[in-house]
RNA sequence: GCGGGAGUAGCUCAGCCGGUAGAGCAUCAGCCUUCCAAGCUGAGGGUCGCGGGUUCGAAUCCCGUCUCCCGCUCCA
């Protein structure tokens, strides 16, 4: 399994779609650019989400706020909180916790324990089990669970990671996978990348870079909402970096430190929630399936644990070579934002509904897509080893990126059949029309059965040749990339011909 | 961070009982080619991850170190 994600990696590397973050210098762990191919790709998909998102929408508009924010919005949001973990790992099983969870699940399995002992307990004296919450506060494991988690408050409460160590190891909690109890010390794991505003590094303010684009649409939420003239429901659609100090960043793009997300967040009255969640459901997976992914690689995955800001969430998974994984995440996130925001802020984000005659702070549904997370599942769904035929009559290994042809980096490839004077001008006449609708190629060299491969592999949907025939009639041959079938167009018709495939609006209104 | 794997040409790798680097593909120039890759001729390209040690001599042996990849936690 994760071979192939190797080997995808490798191909993408040799292709020009992505590269290691900075190779030269050895590169930098959890850090990818992209290459000529694969900024095509990504600005592809970006734009098809912000035609299907923005464009088509008379009520989302688009937004493109800074990475950088005042410190007070991560306190806001709860990121300042929740992206500080204590870990800890076990020196045996190598597991790595988060103490509080750690210490959290021991303490609750200590009071499940209470609780049965004490009802055995109960029942053997035939007394009522209403008693069992009483009687189970004088259970010594119940008051040691109790001890634990008001230790393990205090330590949270003080960042006092050296006393979570000691309570780790005086309590004797356990590894839930190998029951060690030998824990390395305990140490803080900040998951936000901070820098400093202002050039003189003692003077300066600590800062953060966002750890999700979300937060800039909730803090411009008043000044789009009075700009934009608009009513609720309405979203704000937003595509930018975002940045995570991921403790691990694996598994190829699927998790980065400097990742993209494609982000609208809908804004609509309390109590309509669940309905407008659906909707989004519903949206999100179709313009997923419209470019291609394949539905059975594609499914619905709720959550089971929320986030803390979640009233209902899901994410939209995809079968990449390692798995189901998240691809694009949906979330009913209630006014938590908002509230958060309006309370550490001072200011009214609140929504005056005319038809309501009343003032309210609207629910939010969030739909979040990892950009990167979508180019890898286009590629690795679209990276395909296959027979092909030979020009000996053989049969021939091909790869071929079968990728939706409007999202390809190279549209339509225009080769003479030979490397004749007359062949060579009638490609390039052809192709320096093309270029001005279509993202083109021209090549002439090697055999046509070799540039046809080569483009393949890049993904090209389109091969147009010259051959002898064009010469007599001014017809070309269009070869379709997954077929390898040709059909014979005027050259007069090609353009129209491209763009029935390759035009967005076709796709918008057919999605 | 812990465990495992790996660093030799752009790519895939060989060379590793020490004697001063090689193949295929790719690239470039030319020739040949009328529809599905690897035909011919020629050319360019390597501080053998880095540092130190042993040795007359190290890609090869020893020590150290760095980096990347995979797994563990988390998420877009």
């Amino acid at each position: 399994m994760s071979l192939d994600i190797v080997k995808l990696a490798a191909f993408a590397k040799e292709q020009g779609f992505i590269y290691p973050g900075s190779e030269i210098y050895e590169g930098i762990a959890g850090v990818y650019d992209y290459g000529p191919l694969g900024v095509e790709l990504k600005r592809r998909l970006a734009d098809l989400w912000w035609r299907a998102m923005v464009q088509l929408h008379e009520n989302i508009v688009g937004l493109d706020s800074a990475i950088l924010m005042h410190p007070r919005v991560w306190e806001a949001s709860g990121h300042v909180e929740a992206f500080h973990d204590p870990m800890v790992d076990n020196k045996v099983s190598k597991k790595r916790y988060r103490v509080d969870t750690l210490i959290e699940e021991y303490a609750q399995r200590l009071e499940e324990k209470a609780r049965r002992e004490t009802e055995k307990k109960l029942r053997k004296k035939g007394a009522p089990l209403h008693r069992l919450e009483e009687e189970v506060q004088q259970q010594k494991d119940f008051q040691r669970a109790q001890l634990l988690k008001d230790r393990l408050s205090q330590a949270l409460a003080r960042k006092d990671w050296a006393a979570l160590t000691s309570l780790l190891q005086e309590e004797q909690i356990p590894c839930p996978e190998s029951g060690s109890t030998e824990w390395t010390p305990v140490r803080q794991f900040n998951l936000m990348f901070s820098t400093h505003l202002g050039p003189l590094a003692e003077e300066a303010q600590e800062i953060y870079l966002r750890p999700e684009t979300a937060q800039g649409i909730f803090v411009d939420f008043p000044l789009v909402l009075r700009t934009g003239r608009l009513k609720v429901p309405f979203g704000i659609a937003q595509i930018g970096k975002a940045f995570r100090n991921e403790i691990v960043a694996r598994q190829f793009i699927f998790r980065m430190r400097e990742f993209e997300q494609m982000e609208m967040q809908f804004f609509v009255q309390p109590g309509t929630e669940a309905y407008w969640y659906e909707v989004w459901k519903e949206k999100r997976l179709r313009w997923h399936l419209h470019l291609g992914l394949k539905p059975e690689l594609l499914r619905f995955k709720d959550h089971e644990h929320l986030a803390h800001y979640a009233q209902a969430a899901t994410d939209i998974e995809f079968a990449f070579p390692f798995g189901f994984r998240e691809l694009e995440g949906i979330h009913s996130r209630t006014d938590y934002d908002l509230s958060r925001h309006a309370a550490f802020s001072g200011k009214r984000l609140e929504y005056y509904d005319e038809t309501q005659a009343q003032s309210y702070v609207p629910y939010v549904i969030e739909t979040s897509v990892g950009l990167d997370r979508l180019i890898l599942a286009h590629l690795s769904q679209g990276y395909t080893e296959e027979m092909a035929p030979t020009a000996e009559g053989g049969e021939e290994l091909r790869i071929v990126l079968k990728i939706h042809p409007l999202i390809a980096p190279i549209q339509v490839a225009v080769f003479p059949l030979i490397r004749k004077e007359e062949f060579v001008q009638k490609a390039r006449l052809l192709y320096e029309e093309l270029r001005f609708f279509f993202m083109s190629a021209y090549e002439e060299k090697d055999s046509i059965g070799r540039r046809y491969r080569r483009y393949d592999a890049k993904g090209t949907p389109y091969a147009i040749t010259i051959d002898g025939q064009t010469l007599e009639d001014e017809t070309v041959t269009i070869r379709d990339r997954d077929t390898l079938q040709q059909v014979r167009v005027p050259m007069s018709q090609v353009r129209a011909y491209l763009g029935e495939r390759l035009e967005v609006a076709h796709w918008l209104r057919t999605l």
